[in-house]
DNA sequence: CATGAATGAGAATTCATTCAT
DNA sequence: CATGAATGAATTCTCATTCAT
């Protein structure tokens, strides 16, 4: 009895089509009339199904963290399972430029991390993405520098050095891409976090021994 | 006779005036007659001394632009004269928190960055700024790795990995400080470089030779 | 379901606001605040059906034309189906002063032929109405001429001068009618073209022949 | 002692920066700050020599009638002195494209035209350029009249038809001259105008005697 | 649920006019 | 007289949001 509700799906359309809009227009370029266009739907059901423009984007937000994951999960799926190749696998889900890149997502980022600055809510949603992007990092990282007997006393800083890179690699390429040397993206990263890991001091005994027994 | 000119200086009122309220509220955000009241100035005469709002945003970016290298300036003039130190003079300008720094002038970058992506004429002011800043970070790593005998094949790698950083690092800290380790800022990517510049190889005879001898 | 389309009707009723507007104030004083008043609509309704105010006036620009040639197919169907006669309606429908007058419409026409001198795409909607009503006038001209057995040789250049006649006496009755001689208007015009109908030569046996037999 | 004054000087550059700008822009598209660049003025100069944008409209239509009679001048001067010879001139000086014509007048004079309705004071000064210009042709075509000795009973009606051709093909000529036969000027009307004439009933006797004794 | 019209508060920009120098 | 900056009201156009159908 009744329409069976498909509430999920149309709120899915209009993410993407801000998605769609905002990745060339940017959020107060993405008229609610576009964001229905690019949907293929009408303007007044945007309204049904968002109460303000605002949550769009926030279910935007929380549409890019969820692919990015994503495509980390399908990444360590085939990969070497090591705490290196599980670390490389993170950077490439999310530098890499192959089948599943998606450049509109990445413009469409950098415009969420602008509003951000603006916008409370979307501050809220874009500090739990980037902390846990963060912590994410961080454990793996924190792997990498175990496995390899040195010290993690400045994982924090090495994870905030790696996700401030991605963010900005995600800034460059998305405004302006001939800046960034021919194929920059993952291996450069991956062969840069090499380096610092190298760069860490031998860990202590005891602290290798905490987390390594 | 006649009246005065006064336009470089009002033109410069303006942009600080749209670097203010720009830093908070964006650049959509910044109207006309917002930035006209941070700048204690009749809304009318905007636009006797800005054809386009556009227009005071190309200008800003050439404003902040060159406040960043006067700061590179006046830090060489107090560090050590050596590559490494010449290098961490660079650092420390772009990300240094001290008494000349303007956390305003980090957001409103931001902003810039995310207008860079919609409208060609800041894409392109702001990727002459990348540019430089991306050469002069190459010219700076190319003197350390040569000082210190290393390979300047992944100069330029190098240096876009350190620009994406500031990047980063300038959108992580203007919108979600927190997320940040605390004291991550210059000495953070100065260590980091010094990692980095460590793990690259030798330089090999010739290389070294030609530049070094 | 839905809401129904009602655009063909607002529309209308925008361009008529338009043209009650103007016929006093002008193009440029007809701003789209009076026109949305004049049409009793809110004036942000004017831009959702009509994208610029000059899309408006070349909207209107059909409307007058289109409204001129109804009144001359009325006036076809009293009059007699004569050469003349179908040429006297044609004058009277464009300059009759009778039941069916717009003084209002007379002076629109006067700001649309301004405007037309500044705006390509009114220039061109202007063009079209003229060059189409000087057609009719050539045509009808050409059916006096002949069945009168005069030369056809000059109905253009006759046919352009009712036309600009007729433009002119909308401009001087528009802007000063007292100007105007008392009862100056379609008879005057009509014993005219008799009088300039008569002027022409009688046509070559050939020319008279060929259409008259 | 003091220095002397250019105020008239400087009112006809002004005047004729507007005549320039107001050819293609139309008088609300001719700003202050236009015309005073036409002029190669300064713009708070234009306040100082008149104290409305109004004022300046006005001396144009005085400046444009007092053109066009100084061009009929010059033609009596070179034509025949019969009737005739006195009205083709005149025509010819409202129409011609000789060496003196001029098209950004004509242009100007239609946009005059306009303001005539919507403004008190320049439909003033217009509706007085208009009544002498129809006086003078009155004149002129009694003079024909009576000299080839038709009645005048209509003469009024007569000058009203060709001051309206007249203004017609000043509007056709400046918005749509292709809407022009190709030649279409002075000799056409001229034509016309000699079979309007011939079109008059001859004079009754005490007509004619009461101007010809 | 869906459609598309309606609202009204701004937004950037323009400009005649004034005025300090 | 001359210059060019300053004012502020008005203009067109935009758009998130609401709502009748």
């Amino acid at each position: 009895m009744g329409r069976p509700k498909n509430t999920a799906q149309r709120r899915a359309q209009i993410v993407e089509g801000l998605l769609e809009v905002m990745s060339t227009r940017g959020y107060e370029g993405a008229t609610v009339v576009a964001i229905a266009a690019a949907a293929g739907l009408a303007p007044g059901l945007v309204h049904y199904h968002f109460q303000t423009k605002q949550g769009i984007l926030v279910a935007l937000v929380e549409r890019l963290v969820a692919t990015a994951e994503a495509r980390f999960a399908a990444r360590l799926d085939q990969g070497e399972d090591t705490p290196r190749g599980r670390l490389d696998a993170w950077i490439d889900a999310h530098l890499a430029v192959g089948a599943d890149a998606d450049p509109g997502a990445v413009a469409a980022w950098v415009f969420v991390g602008a509003e951000a600055i603006r916008q409370d809510e979307v501050r809220e949603v874009y500090g739990r993405a980037v902390a846990s992007r963060a912590a994410r990092a961080t454990e793996l990282l924190e792997g990498v520098l175990v496995s390899e007997g040195r010290s993690t006393a400045r994982v924090a800083e090495l994870a905030a050095l790696v996700v401030a890179a991605v963010e900005g690699a995600y800034q460059l390429g998305a405004a302006v891409p001939e800046a960034l040397p021919a194929g920059f993206a993952a291996p450069s990263v991956q062969r840069a976090v090499r380096g610092l890991v190298d760069a860490e001091p031998e860990a202590m005994p005891d602290e290798g021994g905490a987390r390594g027994s």
